[in-house]
DNA sequence: TATGAATGAGTCTTCATTCAT
DNA sequence: CATGAATGAAGACTCATTCAT
């Protein structure tokens, strides 16, 4: 007969690992982990993502996530903190570091993304899936943590040139911060479709950059 | 009596309810459970969907939705055939009977994604998540269904526009289709969350479109 | 939401289609559903035997068989009641007529049971599986209903015979009983199987008789 | 966070507990699980057992069952190769190793099963029912791996013996095999029904082995 | 530090059964 | 007379989680 099992319902989310290792001691597992669950979770969307996908991506066994993260939850919650914070938090700085007119500011943007996209496969899905569709478990952090004030502030500098007649008159200056992803992220994430569809090889990062930056170099004279 | 199970290994599949029912008959659940299940799709993503989510959805028990598609795999093609191949249909229709020149395409192009939005609004995020996506659970029927030929047509007709020297030489045509998509499917899917960032209730639909077709315009030109 | 369905726990048991039909009214079904019924039984036993596989096999719904039958067990007993009853009471009274010697008794009861069989090839599979074996849905009514008296008839003749020294005196007399099923019944169940192990083609059922016959005279032999 | 499922289509069939174990360990359950699996078989039929069943006869959770062996098929097989192949092989060995005339052969044969039956009261059931027995779920093990070639053997020395006038030339060789199943296992089988029916508390496997092989002696002989 | 053992809850699916028509 | 619609309960199986070791 089954014993019963009752965990106290209190001392929930009981201390777990954290990083920091002792010197000289094994090589620590967190890394591959939290590289291991990001890779799962762009490939397959972090809702559908089961513990045991990651585990076997990552060699070892469920039990040890939860040794290391205590919960799927935090296990989240450490992917964002450790691994999407730092990278989304480049971008905003090699942004805000652009310091010119309006296409320069694109340009920066265009290329700041596309680097990090470059080092970071998963950006691009995990984006689009978590954080721009409805429902996606990363909404609730872009607002407060991930990029904080970026789209605003180019939103404003873009409204800023428009008033100063030096941008296309007919745009939205908000939505052009939309466009501005949808020109970047979005034919990232598709890339691998849009290859096949076209049966190209060519179709890769670089030309995904240049295309845009011709796009809307054009796109946003004022002229 | 005792109780006995997986006894006809046979005989797997049965046929289910299709359309179609007697004049005068009560209302069909079918095109409710569809809706259902669509909206379900979209807002979670179709592989952490559960049935159980679909039938709160529609008010119904999970075994009803046995009981009229068989299978969870089975409901995905109903959607699929009954839903998202006639909607697609209709795009791809007002596209193709657009004749002028690249300008006319495009806007052609816009306009009829967008009128498709508005009605349908599980088409972005289903879109986006779906078919875009690696993984997504609708990329196979892109190729042979959802959309055959229309993205190379589309390349076809810029590239010829650009030999001609009436495009912008320095975009690529074929991720120029992919532009047409981001500037559309992609900043609807994640209108909400826009509407939310610049804290504007002005981003609509309309908003969108004029806006992708001020910027392509303009970005177009062969200058 | 799904409404509850409370069937009030008294009145259980409903009154069901009995059978007796108006002169010139359409075909029984009756028939064809125990004949189905049966055939499920004996291929993949009863407690295994789904009523959609019966349903199935007699090309009705199984909405039917409730209509017709009102339960699962119901069904089972009128199985019982208009098929397996007759069958075993004319194996019974062909058996209780023959008035001769142990031989002759032998021959009689081999010769009605394969006779039997030939007309019923559900026989052998239901007695095997649902009567001989422990936890067989048959059970119950062997003693009562199916062939009440019968067994310990033979062994009491059997008993006599022996004390008259007409027969085999090593022998148990009751398990003489068993012994004539087990080369009865048994091999019948069994035939296709040892068709195939034998590669025999020639294996039937006059065979089974036959031999059963021929073993059982010269062993029961007294002297 | 929202559940998912059905993710990982991919790494199915995942390595399940294997036998062995690290000494000084908590006592294995595999050994009691397998138990409780082929007493439910046998009591209740391969077909008709439920996980949950054989789970309660355990004394542990239907999960568990899968945690070892991840399917009920894999139980099945396990069951097949970790108890019946062993059983059976030693049947086989035992009856291969007799070698004198027929009389001995038989004895042997009846002598070997009957020890079998003491000592796993599950044989009779199992092998009357999955193995005799059309849909039976043993069948297809019984040609390849259960005994091979030992009723053909069997059949061959028993033609070899009829040639030589050494055997009751009425018989059939082959089905004397099928007498020799249906005077040992079948009356094993059935046992606690003979005994009810007889309200003899004697009859048990010792006098099932005695009186047929008082059948089969006399009954073979050449006369 | 790390994991195997174990389980409750949840998933998809089938079944027997009911009821309005 | 017969069935399509609908459902609760149960089946197999998976998952996240816990805990002793």
């Amino acid at each position: 007969m089954p014993k019963a099992r009752q965990a106290s319902a209190a001392a929930k989310k009981r201390p777990v690992r954290r990083a920091g290792r002792p010197a000289g001691a094994a090589p620590d597992l967190r890394p591959r982990l939290l590289e291991a669950a990001i890779a799962c979770f762009a490939r397959t969307g972090i809702a559908a993502t089961s513990l045991r996908a990651i585990a076997n991506e990552a060699g070892v066994t469920p039990a040890l996530l939860h040794y290391y993260f205590g919960d799927k939850e935090q296990l989240l919650q450490a992917v964002i903190d450790e691994r999407l914070l730092p990278v989304f938090g480049a971008i905003r700085a090699s942004i805000l570091r652009v310091d010119g007119d309006v296409a320069g500011l694109v340009a920066g943007f265009v290329r700041g993304v596309m680097a990090a996209v470059e080092e970071h496969p998963w950006l691009p899905p995990l984006w689009v899936r978590e954080v721009l569709c409805e429902g996606g478990a990363l909404r609730g952090v872009l607002f407060n943590s991930l990029l904080p004030q970026l789209p605003q502030l180019l939103a404003q500098r873009f409204a800023q040139a428009q008033r100063e007649g030096k941008l296309n008159p007919e745009l939205d200056p908000r939505l052009l911060v939309t466009s501005l992803v949808g020109l970047t992220l979005f034919p990232a994430a598709g890339a691998p479709i849009w290859r096949r569809l076209f049966d190209a090889d060519d179709i890769d990062l670089t030309a995904v950059r240049d295309h845009a930056i011709a796009l809307l170099d054009r796109g946003l004279e004022a002229g």
